[in-house]
DNA sequence: GGTGGGTACTTACCAACAGAAAGCAAGGCC
DNA sequence: GGCCTTGCTTTCTGTTGGTAAGTACCCACC
């Protein structure tokens, strides 16, 4: 993304090694700002969840799970993925293609975290659907006449 | 959203009541997934996370603290937030004019988990950056010849 | 007295991105 | 031959995000 080495980053963010190597969400330039996008995204969050919750899937059958993905976002939601080295792809030559994605460990730690995040939000629905009644629409320009 | 009634939801999620209603983030037209969306937005986490450090902020010191966001971005995510019940927004008619923002009870809640993901992407950086490095590109179109 | 400044937005505009649909490749089946 | 399958990629178009400018308000300054 915006960084060209490694050094640099590590220089701004006070680390020396790639293992200590800490990224900070306030840099606009930070490569972890990048990192979290693509977990957060919309399908990313989706995916990963699919993937934790049901291990190794492939193409198709993790587009019907995330309903209403797209092809498009979901074979461009892996590849982040894969970049970042949360998921492992793996092609099987055959006819017709195969294409199976799996979690990485390091996936597996995100996607708990993630999924976390996801079920509190499943769980407290109820909650959150009511605070929006209670807040109808804004006040309509400014409260103070 | 894309939600009628409650009782559409509730229905198709077997729940009866509000505060048991639960979210199914798999169904598209599930009201969770907006709010999934609000939260994990590119500014609604950064958003989340600096008021929750930092307490109550003001609109201004909010943008300068989420480096990189512009005005109208930051006063939409805010909104969002709002409107789903996870911060409170105060207006003080003074002039200059002064609006504080504060997390509620349910902001602390999911602005903590989105924190615990913000945080471990941030401490894991390196290794994330590692496997990006050993996985450079992508086979360019087919792996089997 | 009129000009400039500070705050919190909103609006207009444009570029980038997401999504629907069609194309592609390679072999099997009828 | 024509059509089916899967996992993409490409094309086209509508929605979204970002930048810049405007708005409203009152005070301080010259």
């Amino acid at each position: 993304m915006a960084m060209r080495k490694r050094s640099e980053t590590a220089r701004r963010t006070g680390g020396r090694a790639q293992d200590a190597l800490r990224g900070d969400l306030y840099a606009p330039q930070c490569p972890s700002r990048g990192v979290l996008e693509h977990v957060t995204s919309r399908w990313g969050v989706l995916a990963l969840v699919a993937l934790l919750e049901g291990g190794t899937h492939r193409f198709s059958a993790l587009r019907r799970k995330v309903a209403g993905v797209s092809e498009k976002m979901l074979s461009q939601t892996l590849q982040a993925l894969e970049a970042d080295g949360f998921v492992q792809r793996e092609v099987f030559p055959e006819v017709p293609p195969r294409v199976e994605y799996t979690l990485t460990p390091l996936g597996h730690e995100v996607a708990g975290r993630v999924k976390g995040l996801a079920e509190w939000i499943e769980a407290n629905l109820g909650r959150i659907l009511t605070a929006r009644e209670q807040r109808p629409v804004r006040a309509p320009r400014r409260e103070a006449s």
